[in-house]
DNA sequence: AGGACAAAG
DNA sequence: TCTTCTTTGTCCT
């Protein structure tokens, strides 16, 4: 209730109740176990029980429903040593299918900026808005969001409500975790001891940039709740820390420090890298590799006007393996910006010629691009041009894959799906692309 | 400038 | 036989 200081003439009783303070808040959305939420989008069937999604070539857990969280199942868990006890748990898996949650999340995004003052997307499944009412008036927008997406797209999603990032990241685990609160956390409406208790009793830990490593550093020096990061000297944590650590504690007492991410159009490196599905031990196969790596590493950069100044290619052998570890890596300077696939493509395959071993297990290998430009930022010398530039073949070879699937054209051996070679990413469990091929929408049968 | 490390999703 | 991938930021050299 605000303080009405100056007594003025008596208002006449009823009087005008007085203005609510109108209020800008950070909020941030989040889909519920978003890979897990878009399986069941489209398949009812998973409703209710433990399903798992897994990485590419299906080799651990990535995401999982609450149920598959009950039964003690932990993120990163590898899928083999779940396979047997997956029928009698009635555990459910699928294959990552990106193209379908990267259209789910589009579609989750223009609608959530739709409510909002700003936007910031955050990653694949999260978004901060800008949010103005009363207290109240946000509380209601929180659950208007929540109701709209779940209209729209079927997905479940929660909505935290804070003074800054932080907090509203903190709102939103609150309203995770609590399911009375209906999915809905607004730290303005939340009786302040109640935030102060449930502060003290999560770990520093579950705060967004507090992992494992900083977890284990502060907890020897007695802080080990939120409401103990909150309550420390912000002065201490930077000098004995870092400046980022620093804005966590100013963010907690509601001091924004984190600004608004623009978005940056000037990426640093692009990175194309994959694990193999079965290794690879001979450079001829390695040289494919490199050639079909190199290729979508060109059409991203093509895709988004960028040039590249350097190339690193690299593999490696498995982690987990007794066998002698080798990881080559080399990097080469080209000599003029460019996203040309076939530059490209030579650069990645000459690079890795000496370094690759024959009969050694690859089980990975990546092309980084570093040193990027914008496409057209300085003008080349035309002599550092070679010929097949001027045609500009990685914008016509983006279109033809635009209009017949990235699996129709490529240089080489990529884009010939007959010749697939066995290290090829394996999916075995993935649901179809509902929503991007025409081939895969959902049927519905109407009675 | 660039590598190691940490963190996130 | 089976253990993700990508990006960003800080600190240190």
């Amino acid at each position: 209730m605000p303080k009405t200081a100056t007594p003025g003439p008596a208002l006449p009783w009823p009087g005008p109740a007085p203005a609510p303070a109108q209020l800008h808040r950070i909020a941030l959305v989040d889909v519920n176990s978003f890979y897990v939420s878009c399986e069941r989008a489209f398949d009812p069937a998973l409703a209710g029980i433990p399903v798992v999604v897994l990485s590419n070539n299906d080799g651990c857990v990535v995401a999982r429903s609450d149920e598959a969280k009950a039964l003690g199942i932990k993120t990163g868990e590898p899928w083999f040593k779940l396979a047997d006890a997956a029928p009698r748990l009635g555990l459910v898996q699928r294959s990552s299918n990106y193209e379908l949650y990267g259209d789910l999340s589009s579609r989750v995004m223009e609608l959530l900026g739709r409510y909002a003052l700003w936007q910031e997307v955050y990653s694949i499944d999260e978004s901060f808005l800008g949010l103005a009412g009363t207290a109240a008036e946000l509380d209601a927008q929180g659950a208007d969001i929540r109701a709209a997406v779940a209209r729209h797209t079927g997905l479940p999603v929660c909505v935290g409500i804070g003074t800054t990032k932080t907090l509203a990241k903190f709102a939103n685990r609150i309203a995770k975790q609590n399911k009375h609160l209906g999915g809905v956390c607004n730290l303005d409406t939340m009786d302040p001891d109640v935030v102060e208790t449930i502060m003290s009793r999560v770990p520093v830990t579950g705060l967004w940039g507090v992992g494992a490593k900083l977890g284990k550093r502060l907890h020897a020096l007695g802080i080990r709740s939120v409401a103990d990061l909150k309550a420390a000297d912000p002065a201490l944590i930077r000098s004995r820390f870092s400046v980022t650590l620093q804005r966590t504690v100013l963010e907690l007492n509601g001091t924004s420090c984190l600004p608004l991410e623009e978005e940056r159009a000037d990426r640093q490196q692009l990175i194309f890298s994959r694990s193999f599905s079965a290794p690879v031990t001979t450079a001829a196969e390695m040289r494919q590799v490199m050639s079909i790596y190199a290729q979508q590493a060109a059409a991203r950069l093509e895709r988004e006007g960028q040039h590249a100044r350097v190339l690193t290619a690299y593999a490696g052998t498995s982690h987990f393996s007794q066998k002698a570890a080798s990881f080559p890596s080399v990097t080469v300077r080209l000599q003029s910006p460019t996203s040309d696939p076939v530059v490209l493509t030579r650069a990645a395959v000459g690079a890795l010629e000496d370094s690759i071993v024959e009969g050694v297990p690859y089980t990975k290998a990546g092309v980084m691009l570093s040193g990027l430009s914008d496409a057209g930022a300085q003008p080349v010398f035309d002599e550092f041009v070679s010929a097949h530039e001027h045609r500009h073949l990685g914008e016509l070879l983006g279109k033809v894959a635009d209009k017949y699937g990235a699996a129709s054209i490529g240089l080489g051996l990529a884009g010939l799906s007959s010749a697939k070679p066995d290290w090829t990413m394996s999916r075995k469990f993935s649901s179809p692309r509902y929503t991007t091929e025409w081939e895969e929408l959902p049927v519905v049968k109407a009675c």
